[in-house]
DNA sequence: CACGGATCCTGATGGC
DNA sequence: TGCCATCAGGATCCGT
């Protein structure tokens, strides 16, 4: 569910309220994608120093380790002292100092994963391979191309695999295909160094705005103080087949690429 | 070894 | 409480 945005929105509606919480216990419910990898035991009695983001991956810092929490695509997190009784949904819980934290994902695609270090096996198989941070400075222009030159499949299945850049999701990569005016099925090699610049700034643009007005376009999307319906970010394109394109007045296209739904304009969007 | 496809799971939706 | 097919924000794993 959760892109980028809606990852670093849920850290910053609880990050600061958990830090340098004791955890009480740890429970967990039904099956997610990993095992925790550790006994739950192991968690108690640890203190939580912080959290930070990576890609999609919540780093969730303890004195003697850490939890890297994933959410899938139907996952959220909350966080407080009185939530409601545990449903049939809630997977994992951290019961702390200063309130309990909770994951609900639904579909189960979501992980807790558990890790001695950020470079120790368990955790440089989540993170080893993703590609650079796209709102940090590495994330530059002429880097970017480079990156790109050396991959011969359609952009946006680039985007989507984050091996050069991290958190672009479905949504995210058709609406900024398009704010870049590239077609998605464009061969990352070939797009020219003007046009990369354009899909790098409409990437860190894009992503930028949609943490700033708390976590997009997406239906059922809520932070971890429950605070749902944001929905300031209109989708230019992503799910409107078939509606005029709000530049142009063109027919938006739908498409799939590798079991995913693709939208673009065949106007503003150039091969 | 780079690429495309199948796969995990539950719920919502729409056609019949 | 109709039934069935399709689709949904992700990303790893497995053939070719």
């Amino acid at each position: 569910m959760p892109e980028l945005p809606e990852v670093e929105v849920t850290r910053l509606s609880f990050a600061s309220r958990i830090a340098g919480a004791h955890i009480h216990t740890a429970q967990l419910g039904k099956p997610l994608r990993w095992p925790l990898g550790c006994a739950p035991d192991l968690l108690h009695g640890q203190r939580v120093l912080g959290v930070r983001r990576r890609g999609k991956y919540l780093l969730i810092d303890l004195t003697d380790g850490l939890l890297l929490l994933h959410l899938g695509m139907s996952g959220s997190v909350s966080f407080g002292h009185d939530l409601p009784a545990p449903g049939k949904h809630d997977h994992f819980e951290l019961t702390t100092s200063h309130g309990t934290l909770r994951l609900h994902d639904p579909r189960r695609f979501g992980a807790v994963v558990y890790a001695l270090g950020e470079g120790d096996a368990a955790a440089h198989k989540l993170l080893g391979r993703l590609g650079v941070e796209p709102l940090g400075d590495s994330f530059d222009a002429a880097s970017f191309h480079t990156a790109l030159k050396l991959k011969k499949t359609a952009i946006k299945q680039v985007l989507l695999a984050g091996e050069i850049v991290v958190g672009v999701g479905n949504i995210y990569a058709s609406e900024t295909l398009f704010l870049a005016g590239i077609r998605p099925t464009t061969r990352a090699s070939r797009l020219s160094k003007p046009r990369s610049q354009r899909l790098h700034s409409a990437i860190r643009h894009v992503l930028t705005q949609a943490v700033a007005k708390g976590g997009s376009t997406l239906k059922d999307f809520s932070n971890a103080e429950g605070q749902t319906g944001y929905f300031q970010l209109e989708a230019m394109v992503y799910d409107r087949a078939g509606q005029p394109c709000k530049v142009c007045g063109g027919p938006i296209k739908g498409m799939r690429q590798g079991q995913r739904s693709t939208f673009f304009c065949a106007v503003c969007q150039k091969p």
